[in-house]
DNA sequence: ATAGAACTATGTTATATAACATACAAATTT
DNA sequence: AAATTTGTATGTTATATAACATAGTTCTAT
């Protein structure tokens, strides 16, 4: 369960959210930092999950999630993953639906909670927050269909490509450039690929191999950029 | 090409567009009607392709169209079947890019012009369309993210029952009450369901047999929906 | 420190579905 | 009306990948 406490200098706060806070007037600024809550998640914490009811917009300060639908048979398929500074769970505040997907911690979490009230308000007075919300769909709808032609058709190996090039553009590397900077199980990195973890593994095991990937644990590095995206690019 | 004539008197107007008309006040209204264009597609015309970019906001007022993804080795993907009266186009609108998917007429279509400019105008003075958009989006996006899920998860029995299903939903019956009333060719309907061709044909003989559904040429009849609901909800 | 659980690795088998082939029917063009 | 193209139907084969099995490794908790 997320601890609420008062933020500490070093952390995240609101202001850190650019894409909200930065369109805002001085009065609606303060208007929201005095109508919203911050909650600190660890690890493998739910942030909610499917079927619940969206009480307001959630906004990752800081941290890494996981987005993920239950399918056939309970497997897992994630949908997203996210990271500061995004918002996550706006889909169904927005569409006034239950929750579609479960928002799991990846990395330690700082998420800013605004009343569903207080958004809608903002809203109302400011059609720029609105139009940010409205790109933020157009985009989010357009990688979507993307990732649906690309999971259904292309084959192992292009699959795992994709995704590997997709958690690099998401959360980028290391200090050395090479690291992706996102500590996922063989596990996710399969629930976010479309195969089992066995196929995953192998295929990791075959790009170390190709010399395109180093493996050290969890620790993906990215020898040949050029070869994964081509990889990726052939399905 | 596109036909463009003064409608009749049988033919919709923008003004049955109610997701966008009925929002507007009296002098934005008036607005719209000034500042708008109608347009007529036959048959496997195409309204917009990959890459294009979009010059405003296109209303299906009348017709059916689908909009697909051209995937690996050119292999084609349905993304969505609109019916008026949709909004479609829009995605790429207002992200701001080109588009990423294609747009065919399956059945006649009257479709209203809305210049990106006039839209945008409207959305500056009316917060209640912008929110009708924020919610097409995050409902477009929950059904996307679905989809992604079913399709890539689902064998091909549960697929084709899905999409037939969803096509219910969308379209709805003929007079009858049971023959889906969309006149789709059976490769449509595998790139729908992400099948080939072959394989759509031979599940929909299946289920013929099963006296789920009865097939004359391209009209579809649904025996017993409880049936085609049930083995899609199995995968 | 040790036991148990969870994760990673790799080989083998089973199977769903794509790919291919052929034939017939319907629509379209000449 | 004949010829050509396009769509539908069904059988056969090939293959990608899931499912299963086993074992080693790393993490976690008592």
């Amino acid at each position: 369960m997320p601890v609420k406490k008062n933020s500490t200098p070093e952390e995240p706060t609101i202001k850190d959210i650019p894409k909200l806070y930065n369109i805002l007037t001085d009065e609606e600024k303060e208007y929201l930092l005095d109508n919203h809550s911050t909650s600190y998640y660890k690890k493998n914490d739910i942030i909610y999950q499917e079927g619940e009811k969206p009480t307001g917009l959630l906004c990752l300060g800081k941290g890494k999630v996981k987005i993920f639908k239950e399918g056939v048979s309970r497997r897992e398929q994630i949908v997203r993953m996210a990271s500061a500074p995004d918002f996550i769970g706006y889909r169904a505040l927005f569409a006034e639906e239950m929750h579609i997907a479960s928002s799991e911690v990846i990395e330690p979490c700082t998420i800013f909670h605004v009343p569903k009230k207080v958004i809608y308000n903002l809203m109302k007075t400011n059609p720029a927050l609105s139009m940010a919300f409205i790109k933020s769909f157009a985009s989010e709808l357009g990688f979507a269909r993307y990732r649906t032609v690309t999971l259904t058709q292309k084959h192992i190996r292009g699959r795992l490509a994709e995704s590997l090039c997709v958690l690099k553009d998401i959360y980028g590397f290391e200090d050395d450039e090479k690291t992706l900077a996102v500590y996922l199980s063989r596990e996710d990195l399969a629930n976010f690929s479309n195969m089992t973890t066995s196929n995953a593994i192998r295929t990791l095991s075959a790009f170390v191999n190709e010399k395109v990937l180093a493996v050290n644990g969890r620790n993906i590095k990215i020898l040949d950029a050029d070869t994964l995206q081509r990889i990726s690019r052939l399905g």
